[in-house]
DNA sequence: CGTTTGGTTCCATTATTTGAAACTTAGTCT
DNA sequence: AGACTAAGTTTCAAATAATGGAACCAAACG
């Protein structure tokens, strides 16, 4: 409701309505859209029509239900394949995997959020949208935690703005005061620790990549159970972690043209 | 570019900047765009402005230039797992690849554009250009010519009206009547193929995956290389295609509202 | 068969978008 | 340096597109 706040001229509300729709993860009836929305009728109708017409909903004239369209799955393609990380991470996301044998995941800060851009399954092979594209929350995993240390306080005071600190486990760092004392911690350190704090069970080692200019691209973790390994053994990863990072920061940051190089 | 036509109101301005970001495939400069688009600079200005603002758009401040945000992938995620076919379909590929060893695809129809939104590699990788997200023409693929076979003749005018019919191979139906002939055929028969029609060397066998009131929901195919079979051993696959499709189409069906959480 | 519910259209009002032109940098050349 | 140029940003009155209250239509309901 109140959580979108400015929505900037009709191309905001239009984007508004189509985040509204991905929230609800299943097909909508516009009496349903109306009910959470604040546009009057006669506005939300055009909107959806005008999304409708432009290939970003689908409408389902059957159930009269409005879903996600398919263009956003071509643009996300785009986006995926465009954006400076993701796709040159491929390679190293893929070595990692192999020598660490465990759950990789590469990330982006999305408005506070943790965008997962990709992932390695110990076992699984890459399936594209099904992981990538997921979101979580920042305090409370380890790549979240990695690059929040490494934001600007500007940055990072809007970001602990929108976190919930929810308690998912007994472990979570539920105040900005206890985020904050731990996320300097990690900058000492060098890396930071998922201990259970998301998940009971998993845990976790990440760090961040960072441009040559210190900007926060994104960060990259090695997951794993309690069941299977221990948090000191995965910080004896943390090396080799933190090397891939610096591979990978130091592609991005010199592909950005490839034509020239 | 005549080639836009009918960009209905702001939005569709928008949608229509967002369209030309993705398709340059990489970071572009303001006058990159003004350059092609033809909105006067001061419009298209505030259009990329606002994208920006909205988190469609990233502005890299040290080189000036924009590509498509994170906020697309999150809302892909969610379009792919909304978009009753891929997600259901996911274990029906894992069975097919299995089955027969062979790439796998499932696509959509995206305005006459063959949408790829999920695959499954063979073991022998087939390096083609197809993954989830990815677009292809719709009148020399199988997939493509699979669900056009199906389509009621409204909805086939525009789309052929959308094929370039460019000359991709020899093998290449080039006419709108060649195609025309070729999909009558295929109706006839249950499913397509793809004669090296797009790629030299390349063969496929689609069907389309229909729900029960006839409406093309997508396509299936099962693709492979001359150098390993032929057209007719594919053939010999179109039942379990078949099968798997109507298996998919089924569940896609009942599963519409998924009550979850 | 009258009523409610869910969706669509009207249309005068209003607010937003528009775009030529002016302006500001930042970069280049002489 | 100073003069020129290219690239990006801002202004402002005019034009246009969005707005939303209300009327309308069509099923479904009781």
């Amino acid at each position: 409701m109140g959580a979108e706040g400015h929505a900037d001229g009709t191309v905001g509300k239009a984007l508004d309505v189509l985040d509204m729709v991905a929230r609800h993860g299943r097909p909508v009836r516009f009496s349903d859209l109306l009910a959470q929305a604040d546009y009057p009728k006669a506005t939300l109708y055009r909107l959806l029509q005008t999304l409708t017409h432009q290939g970003m909903l689908t409408l389902d004239p059957d159930q009269g239900t409005y879903a996600l369209g398919v263009r956003l799955v071509r643009l996300a393609h785009a986006a995926w394949a465009q954006s400076s990380l993701a796709p040159i991470a491929r390679p190293y996301l893929d070595e990692l995997a192999e020598k660490t044998g465990e759950t990789i995941h590469l990330a982006q800060m999305d408005l506070g959020q943790v965008l997962y851009v990709d992932k390695r399954n110990a076992a699984k092979p890459v399936e594209m949208f099904a992981q990538a594209g997921k979101v979580g929350p920042a305090y409370c995993t380890g790549v979240g935690k990695a690059m929040m240390a490494w934001l600007s306080p500007e940055a990072l005071e809007q970001v602990i703005a929108r976190q919930s600190f929810l308690r998912h486990t007994d472990q979570t760092l539920d105040t900005p005061e206890k985020l904050v004392a731990e996320l300097q911690a990690i900058r000492a350190r060098g890396h930071a620790f998922d201990r259970e704090e998301h998940e009971q069970g998993i845990i976790c080692c990440a760090v961040p990549i960072l441009s040559r200019s210190g900007r926060v691209l994104g960060a990259l973790s090695v997951t794993s159970t309690t069941a299977r390994t221990t948090l000191e053994a995965l910080e004896g990863q943390a090396g080799l972690i933190k090397d891939i990072a610096a591979k990978i920061a130091a592609e991005a940051e010199s592909w950005r043209f490839p034509e020239q190089n």
